[in-house]
DNA sequence: AGGAAGATCTACT
DNA sequence: GTAGATCTTCCTA
């Protein structure tokens, strides 16, 4: 193993918990995405957890449908939508026959940031990966990753171990037309990447 | 086949 | 702070 750089990759048990503690528990960890022979990487600055039926701002709250049906599959595999032209970048989480998904809503980049610039178009750092929207546009992720399994580093994309920095705060979701009570959006405090 | 909604973003005042 | 862009997906007919 001399020389060999070890990645810690979340497996499938890891997400395999209540959404919101997931949610929590994602930020400072670090999303890797392989891009040709390079790496785009980011830390996790902001999330989202939602639930199923009982969760009326949830893709899941109208029931099982064609398009959601990864929200009741395994947890570790990614669920993307579109919403205004942007790609939504979710991970599917929830305890067994539970339904489930955290939203990753920004990310502070940490590695391959020119190629993040290029594909956004902006030369603004702050505008790469400051939103859901922006940063599948940055990172090049679309409904063609919808379904993958993201527990392995085998995988296109898979999110690692990493030493978290920063305070944890919470507040009530962004965008959402109707929320519960339950504030379930996540993100550290003070990380000047964080979404408006 | 058509309409409407949407977990957004940008540019403007 | 608000309006308009833009397009995918779903729902109904």
């Amino acid at each position: 193993m001399r020389g060999v750089i070890t990645v810690k990759v979340l497996g499938k048990k890891f997400y395999m918990r209540d959404p919101s503690i997931i949610a929590r528990a994602l930020l400072g960890k670090k999303l890797v995405r392989k891009w040709n022979r390079s790496f785009l990487e980011g830390i996790i600055v902001e999330t989202e957890a939602y639930y199923g039926l009982n969760d009326p701002a949830s893709r899941a709250f109208h029931g099982l449908k064609q398009y959601n049906r990864f929200m009741w599959g395994d947890p570790g595999i990614l669920f993307i939508y579109n919403v205004h032209n942007y790609w939504m970048l979710n991970i599917v989480s929830h305890e067994p026959s539970e339904v489930g998904a955290v939203l990753i809503r920004s990310l502070e980049p940490v590695n391959g940031t020119e190629i993040m610039k290029a594909n956004r178009n902006v030369e603004d750092i702050y505008l790469t990966t400051s939103g859901p929207g922006r940063l599948t546009r940055a990172f090049q992720i679309d409904k063609s990753f919808n379904g993958i399994p993201i527990t392995t580093n085998e995988s296109e994309i898979y999110i690692a171990e990493n030493q978290i920095e920063g305070k944890i705060v919470s507040s009530h979701r962004i965008g959402v037309t109707k929320d519960m009570r339950r504030e379930l959006r996540f993100y550290l405090s003070k990380n000047k990447f964080v979404s408006r």
